[in-house]
Order: C-alpha cells, then sequence, then structure tokens
DNA sequence: TTGTATGCGTTATCAC
DNA sequence: GTGATAACGCATACAA
C-alpha cells in the first residue's frame, strides 16, 4: 500500500489502519477476526479483489485463475469467515423472515401450538435461504414493548417486525390496525389463514369450501337425505368457509339448506346432548358434519353424546369432522374427514411471502385438503348402498 | 448541511445523498425501512441525536426534553426500527438471541423435537427483551452449508449465527470444530445439554448423575439388591452421566457395581429378548433401570420382552426409566424415572447466554430433575417392605 | 447540549 | 483484470 499524498483535505487523513490489528482483544473482550482486507495483504491484491473472488460473481472471467487460486489459500489459511452483519448491511438485506404469532410460538399446551405450520415455514425458509425471526413479544408482553434497559424505544408490539425483510403471521386475534399500517408502508405481510380484514392484506389458507363439499357429497353418496353442520359461534373466515361449502355441498347434492340444517352453539358439551342428538334423529336428520375447532369441543360433545345415547355410528348415524379431531380424540375407528396440509401451508406462506419481498405480485390460491374417508360414515339407515368411487 | 467547498480532494465530493429516499421501492421492489437519518430529518436534528436519544444512554441530562420528545415522536410516526446488521456492524447489540439446532428446529417427527426446551427458552427470551432468530441451516441442508450461488465461499454452517449477539445450540452432532471458533472470537455461545468437546463452551445441562443415583436408591429401597443398567451405545456425556449416576448409586446403597451391571446394545430390539431377560433373572437380577433416548427403543424393547416372557412389572421385577418412556408407550401404568426440567433447561441456558452477553462470568450449574415414584418398581421378589419415604 | 466526522466489514461501481 | 472508492445504517469520540 504506497502512500501517495496527493490529495489535501481537512479531513484527517488518518489512513485505515487495521489489517495489522491480528488477534487483538477489542474493549468489549471480543478478538477481531481476520477481515478480506487481510487477506488482500497476504495475497498480494486489493480488498475489492478478494471480494469478487470470493464471492465469485465473476466466475470464470474477469479474474485470473492465479490471483483467484492465491486469493482462495489466503483466506484459507487465515481461517477468513465472513461477517454476516456487514455482509447484510452492504446487501441491504437481511435475509431473516419474521413469524409472529398472537400467543407464544410455543404454548406450553402442544395441542394449540402451530407446530404443524411451523415445520412447513421451517424447511421452505431453509431452502430459500431465510432464517426466521421469532417475536417474542406475542408472548408475555415482553419484548415487544420495549427492551428493559432501553425503556423508550419506540417499537411498539408489532413495529419490531419490521427488523426482518417480511413478516409471517399467524394465528386469530390480530389486531388489524397496526398490520394495516405495515401494509399500508408496504412492509411485506403474509397470513396464515384466510383473513380479508386489513384491505390489501395477503393470506395463504386452506380451501375449506371445497373440502367441507367433499365430506357432504360423500354423506350424500351414503344415501343420507338429512345431514346437520354443527359449529361453534365464532364468526372467523374458517368458520364461515365451512358454512359456506356446507350449503353448497347440501344444493349440490339436491338437499335443501334451510336454517335448521346448522346447529350453532358456544357451549357444545351443554347443548349437544344425548337427547338433543335422539331429538335430531327423530327429526330425520342421518349424518352429521362437524367443525374443526381448537378445543374439539365440538367434536367431543357429539361423540360423547352418540356414546351416551347408546347409539354407535356409522351404524345408527353418520358422523364427520370438518378437518382432524383433537389429538386426545384420535384412537379408534377413523374419523371422516379431511386432513389440512399444514405443512404444506406453512411453506406456501413462506413463498408467498419471499415473492412478496422480492417484490412480485403473485397471489397463492387456498391450497387443497385431503379428504379422509374414515369409518365414521355409512349408509343412511335402510339404505345398503356403497358410494360410487 | 452549508457546503463549504475548502478542501481540494480528487475524491468526488458527493453528499451521502440519503434521508430523502422515502419509501421509494428500490431496484428490488423492496420499500425500505427508515433510517435515523430520516428521523432526524423529521425532528430537525442530526442523526447522532436520534441514535442518542434513542439508545438513551444519556438518560436524563445531556439532551433536552424537548429534542428527545420531538425525536421519539418522530421515531414513532415513521415506524422506525433498527436494523440489526447495522446494530452489530456498529459494535452495538442486537437484542436478538440465535437458536441453532443441528436437525431442524421444527422436526416432521415431533417426537424428536425440542419443543419442551424452546418454551422455556422462548419465554425467558421474551422476559429478558430478547428476540429469536432461528438458524434454518441445520435442516435440509439449505441455507447454512453454502450459498448456492456462491459455492466457494468460506461459509461454514454456523457462521450466520454472529449475527445475532449470541447463540444457543442444541442437538447432539454440533461441530466441534466451528464452536471453537466462535468461542475463540469470544462470541457468546451456549450449548443446551452437558458438553465437554471445545474446551471453554458454557452449557447448562440436566443433573443426570444424582437422578440415576435417586432411582437406584429407590430400587434399593424396595429390597433389589441386584439391578442392571440398560443402555445404548452412544458414548455422549448424557449416557456417560447416567451410567455414572448409576455405578455411585451402587456403590451408595452397598450393591456392587462390576462389569455386568451394565448392558450395552446398540440394537435393543434384537438384543433384549424374553430370552435374554428369563437369563438376568435367572442371575438374579430383579431390577432395571433403562436409558432414555430420542427414540426410546431400549424402554421399548425391555417393555416388550417383559410381556413376551409372560412377566409382569412390578410383580416379577422392578423396571425404571432415567427419563421419560417414548410418548407412545406413556399410557399405561406410570413408569417410574424423573422429569427432566425441559423448559427450566431451557430458560436457564436463555438466562447463561445473556449473562455471557453482557460479559458476566457466571456459570450455570446442573439442573435437578424430579424424581417420579411410579408403579413399575416394586419390592424385590420374596420382600414386602416398603420404601421408607 | 448538539453536530461532525469517522469506523465497522462488506458489496458494488467505477476508472484505469 | 484490477484497484480505488463510495455506500450500507448505526454508534461514538470529539469539536463546537
Amino acid at each position: 500500500m504506497n502512500d501517495r499524498r496527493t490529495m489535501r483535505s481537512h479531513t484527517v487523513d488518518q489512513p485505515r489502519n487495521r489489517a495489522k490489528r491480528g488477534r487483538t482483544p477489542t474493549p468489549t473482550g471480543k478478538t477481531s477476526r481476520p477481515r478480506q482486507a487481510e487477506v488482500a495483504e497476504l495475497a498480494g491484491v486489493s480488498q475489492a479483489t478478494v471480494s469478487l473472488v470470493l464471492s465469485g460473481r465473476k466466475q470464470g472471467q474477469a479474474i485470473t485463475a492465479q490471483t483467484r487460486e492465491r486469493v482462495l489459500e489466503s483466506a484459507r489459511s487465515l481461517g477468513y469467515v465472513p461477517d454476516p452483519a456487514a455482509r447484510r448491511l452492504a446487501a441491504a438485506r437481511n435475509d431473516l423472515l419474521g413469524v409472529f404469532s398472537f400467543t407464544a410460538t410455543f404454548p406450553t399446551d402442544v395441542e394449540h401450538s402451530y407446530y404443524p405450520f411451523l415445520v412447513g415455514v421451517e424447511q421452505e425458509a431453509a431452502r430459500l435461504g431465510y432464517d426466521l425471526v421469532l417475536f417474542t413479544g406475542s408472548s408475555s408482553g415482553g419484548a415487544g414493548a420495549s427492551a428493559p434497559d432501553r425503556p423508550d424505544y419506540p417499537v411498539g408490539a408489532l413495529s419490531r417486525v419490521r427488523l426482518a425483510d417480511g413478516c409471517l403471521f399467524i394465528g386469530r386475534h390480530a389486531p388489524s390496525g397496526e398490520l394495516k399500517r405495515l401494509i399500508s408502508d408496504g412492509f411485506p405481510v403474509v397470513y396464515l389463514g384466510r383473513r380479508d380484514e386489513p384491505e390489501g392484506l395477503r393470506w395463504v389458507g386452506a380451501d375449506y369450501v371445497s373440502a367441507t363439499g367433499e365430506v357432504v357429497a360423500e354423506m350424500a353418496r351414503w344415501g343420507h337425505e338429512r345431514v346437520m353442520l354443527l359449529r361453534g359461534n365464532e364468526d372467523d373466515p374458517p368458520s364461515a368457509d365451512r358454512q359456506r361449502g356446507f350449503v353448497e355441498g347440501l344444493d349440490a347434492s339436491g338437499m335443501t339448506a334451510g336454517p335448521q340444517a346448522v346447529f350453532r352453539t358456544s357451549d357444545p358439551a351443554r347443548d349437544v346432548t344425548a337427547e338433543w342428538l335422539r331429538d335430531r334423529l327423530a327429526e330425520g336428520v342421518t349424518a352429521f358434519v362437524v367443525e374443526e375447532s381448537d378445543t374439539g369441543a365440538e367434536w367431543r360433545a357429539i361423540t360423547t353424546a352418540v356414546r351416551a345415547a347408546g347409539l354407535s355410528c356409522p351404524g345408527d348415524l353418520s358422523l364427520a369432522i370438518l378437518g382432524s379431531p383433537p389429538a386426545d380424540l384420535d384412537h379408534g375407528p377413523e374419523a371422516t374427514g379431511f386432513d389440512v396440509p399444514r405443512a404444506e401451508l406453512g411453506a406456501a406462506a413462506v413463498r408467498q411471502l419471499a415473492a412478496l419481498i422480492a417484490g412480485e405480485e403473485t397471489d397463492t390460491p387456498p391450497v387443497a385438503c385431503t379428504f379422509r374417508r374414515g369409518s365414521t360414515a355409512g349408509p343412511a339407515p335402510g339404505r345398503r348402498a356403497a358410494p360410487s368411487v
């Protein structure tokens, strides 16, 4: 590095005095690792050349195999490792995808967890070269609010997600306001699950409409003529989709929907009893399709009622769940219904988010669920016909 | 910014032209998040002042409450969030803790997952004001090894972890070399699980020695005189600890250890048969303590053998597992053994890591396990004595 | 009390 | 083909 003092500047002409610092511990006790400058010095080239060689941009040409080898060798011998912080700062991206759930990401109650989704999220993120940032602010109101030592730092619950290149949101109870703000700021956001709330929000969800329709069709094939939907009292999109699929399915099969075809309750354990069940059967209902929920209360209630009434399915009546039964009830006969491809949904959400970050305007269509024939649905009483197909 | 052209330099005097880029999408389509410069502009102060205010270093004094408020307000309204990479580069902290597991963090096979640990990790991280970065390099060989487009870059699997303030490692199969490098570079690293490999590595683990000792003592109280340890063939610290606790427990109870007291096998399903079991009983062994493993193969094998031999426990022999049985076998009678406080371990690891980052030299002692009496261990044949406490 | 200047380790864009 | 040099966003010693 020959010094030619040809420039006169009032700024201190203090050459960046590194490249000889070696392993000197810094004040914080950290030892400094070799940088490209030192590799350059050893190889007798400029730092920029080192960067070029190592990043391998101009592969074949532009750089002599000679130089190339010398640089690589120097890097190796010095044990050079790039500093990810510097690298991302310069590249204006940080390769981080945020994951924000509105409950803890790892709840103590594993049943309520988003684990199956996260499997897909992690895999796809890895495939695309992203790391994941789990915002712990969701749980315990901890980090989100403000760091303990810097109480004034203006990071609101959702604002810290901006530290990532984009963010995935999972779960209900998302504050529309803050989401809206993020979106209008052009921050890439994808919601895992159907959601229409903030205008312009991208989401990736399952096609509950079709899946539910299939289940109803199955009942029709078994010869059922009166099917009832048992659902909770929440009005979120997934519930609405299932009901819509139910109604459409009835129509498609030539059955009448009517208000009595849907039974809503916020407390299935209380309302869905053996007596209730007998009344419905007396009215001519021979099959029930049941909403899936976090707690599985609906499925729990109706299977309990069936047993309490001394009935059995599919002998006396047919049952299907619009999703999967709660884990603790998932042993005996396999429930008729469908599987939500949760991992696939997670992966799709990550792809959508990556596309958004890349500025692409793609949109992800609802992901199909897989019909599960199971054995809780069978021929309607008085019918023997097996379903065709 | 008054331009005083007093300096003559051949370098282009091009003022850093930011702070007015606004929400302009960059060529890649990304919208840039606001920086301190823009906050400064809005507040009518310098970038440095913004940094001072936001980092809250000189709390009460040095900065006018006026200025302070203006800056905070500007930051808030712009949705400012510090760039983690830039913060790291500038030798500050970014309040991110890395989590690196050597298999996927969310494996498809839930049984093998570190979920229980992560529960504690997340909670404690939130409490301390950290967010978590899940490095996906572990899974799918994806991003970690080397960026696909730049094959020559000397990035090890672990290189990206330096983006965080420190990193937690979970799982076996950790590359000692890279860990060593991180440690010698002064990067804060904590290993979840006992590990002696790289000199100076901090770890947080469970006290398997004492816990195993307690189990052996329980057997002694029940009057057993010959107890056998059934273990896998891996030589990791947890296994070693259990064996040590076993031997010490025997000694403490006045039983002889001897080489025959330990049975090692890499294929329990093949080696631990009904016949094998009968032979051991014939030799006078009346109780078995079984290692816990990822697969639960040892516990599976011996319970199967007991059944196949037409025996039952604790009637004919006593059984205990040094941990918990695999989930799918965890229904019938509760297994005697101990619970590993996984969430607590995760939390302790986070605390230790935070201490390391803060430059404190604390060390975390092994965390105690909880004895589980269960009902697979009982009086030795010919004895009626109940254990005294 | 606030602003100026400079460094952190890369990447990327130019001249040569 | 290679070598200066300017960002990247933030922190911080020092000047004003």
